[in-house]
DNA sequence: GGCTGTCCCGTAAACGTTTACGACGCTATA
DNA sequence: TATAGCGTCGTAAACGTTTACGGGACAGCC
């Protein structure tokens, strides 16, 4: 005899009533009502989780999907912890909660999907790192299951996402170094097939050919998203002749800023002096010497409108948050450091 | 009709046999199990957790509780992902998925223990970043869940746990300041109640004693564990009058390796140079300039041996792990860098 | 006093699985 | 031919909840 059961039997009263006192139904006296939360206080007993969701068809959390492994993912799980809390500062209003689902490095990102998620163990489900074509969406969407993707994709099935400002950050950043008069101006792109990399380099290109630059394939840097990635940059930069090498930089990922710096450094390219660098924003960005030119956001702010714009897509909630499908691209603010001297 | 009810209508087959076939039970005939499965398939079916988990008593599933918000967690989870990482390559033997259970700042972490986790959402618990009286070793330990804690903590439940050898930091690299002349050697503890601040300290001090130099309590440098945090370190280091300072660090947390570096040099003490550093590894501490003297481990490693360890707790995992309770203090290797001069 | 309505509570079904148990048909053995 | 054994499968109970439904007690009203 467990659980409800049992506080149902040493309180004398049904099973329901026990029930429905513990989750506020009004057709339950005060008085039994104050009884069974005393029993209940002192059994220590939580309901079990497994008999709750069978009944009702939902679990009250809902999972962001992320993966393991600092190689790939990148170590910016600074990245991710403040956006969790702005998404929980959310959640928290209706009883929800954020669980990470992580994916192992070594398991294929689709068959873990399908395998963990969607076996009912979250309500709605955030994914993040969505590449360009994305097997998640059709399948989450086939599934109607509740989602919303941190990141754009091309494949598209009406679904709500949220994704940082990509385009606007070639535009400011690269004509901002093209009118400090470089020509030659290096972009990050990631090794792998997140989407993030084709939209900024292609906004990229766009930005050069307005201005009348042509796009030299040799400007685009590729590299795993993380300290060492940004350190290979700066080698890679100074392995070129003097003449090919870009005299600036654009890159759009915060965790390699470190190493970026360090490596410019190391080859003799000093930020701000004969390497104009600017970059995302990033707790150890206030740090660097000399301070960094970079593009700014609220990570929490984004957590919460990726939250609530979560919600909107789920019946329960969609009165509260009545937004509809949202598809929304987060401005970020240029911060001005000293990074990004004239060109030479 | 849903899931294997349904499966089992259109292939005229009982939901026993459904089900046996689905778990690779040997009492059903190949042919059956080959079209069930291929029927499964066919329809994209996928077991219900709640259902299973009713009936079976168990998830499957194991939960790493973690604070989210950056400021107090600290940035460091480049830590954790690649713990996680080794913790799921033991987990994947056994079907087992870890989930990272993100306790909110706001939240307190006793409280968010017993509403979510002992709800039966997880069969099994890893802690981390223990309190030096935690209620959570209690709790679990009451609860009789299957845990394992990484930190020690002075709350003893019997509980497994593992930990960084930070008596073995302090020994090394305290000592081996002293050996290169230092006298006033400067420490760096936690402003939380987190245990490895204690642990560490005291290990300090035992250090000093034998060496017959007295422990001064303005050599504790308290921050949030954080690139700021390393960063004021350096500047409350350099506000001190100049026969009071330290002449040299030892750190024991790595995210704030980038932010006492930059610090340092700003004021005008260059590690390796005027004021030497020890501290632990890290990816961006590659990168450092100078190469720093660190402490190195697998963070992989760890969580292997935090996965095993964990597993040999639980009962239907102890035959294969029979470690019995383990407690244990995993050592760190000194990296020889160039930041760790001799004292002026 | 009969009727209606309200307040509280008990009953029982349902959610989707897993699994103990028993039944059936067949083969092999005596 | 009777029996035992094996391979295969169906039946039904059980896991811990939630909730639709109905019923009893009581008050208020005509």
């Amino acid at each position: 005899m467990t659980g409800i059961k049992r506080l149902a039997q040493r309180l004398n009263v049904s099973i329901g009533t026990v029930s429905r006192a513990l989750n506020g139904k009004p057709d339950v006296s005060e008085e039994t009502r104050r009884r069974v939360m005393e029993e209940a206080a002192a059994m220590g007993y939580v309901p079990n989780q497994a008999g709750r969701a069978l009944r009702k068809g939902s679990t009250g959390v809902v999972g962001f999907m992320m993966q393991t492994g600092s190689e790939i993912t990148g170590e910016g799980d600074v990245f991710f912890m403040s956006v969790f809390d702005g998404v929980q500062t959310v959640f928290a209003r209706h009883q929800l909660d954020l669980v990470a689902l992580l994916c192992s490095s070594e398991e294929d990102p689709d068959a873990y999907l399908q395998r963990v998620v969607a076996r009912g163990f979250a309500d709605a489900l955030i994914i993040s790192a969505t590449k360009r074509e994305d097997h998640r969406i059709d399948f989450l969407a086939s599934r109607k299951i509740p989602f919303i993707a941190l990141g754009r994709s091309e494949t598209d099935a009406g679904h709500p996402w949220l994704d940082l400002d990509f385009e606007g950050m070639a535009e400011a950043g690269v004509s901002r170094l093209i009118a400090k008069g470089h020509r030659r101006i290096g972009v990050f792109a990631p090794i792998d097939d997140v989407n993030l990399g084709f939209v900024f380099v292609d906004a990229y290109r766009k930005v050069l050919e307005r201005h009348g630059i042509p796009f030299d394939p040799d400007m685009v840097f590729r590299a795993y998203p993380n300290t060492r990635g940004g350190h290979q940059i700066a080698h890679a930069i100074a392995a070129m002749p003097e003449d090919k090498r870009p005299t600036g930089f654009v890159l759009t990922n915060e965790v390699m800023n470190v190493g970026l710096y360090n490596g410019l450094y190391q080859v003799g390219l000093v930020p701000g002096r004969n390497f104009a660098v600017i970059s995302r924003d990033s707790p150890q960005a206030a740090f660097l010497v000399p301070r960094l030119t970079c593009f700014r956001l609220s990570l929490r702010d984004l957590g919460i409108a990726l939250a609530e714009a979560l919600l909107a897509t789920m019946p329960e909630y969609a009165a509260i948050y009545p937004q509809g499908v949202v598809r929304r691209i987060v401005p970020l603010e240029l911060v001005e450091g000293d990074s990004d001297n004239d060109a030479p």
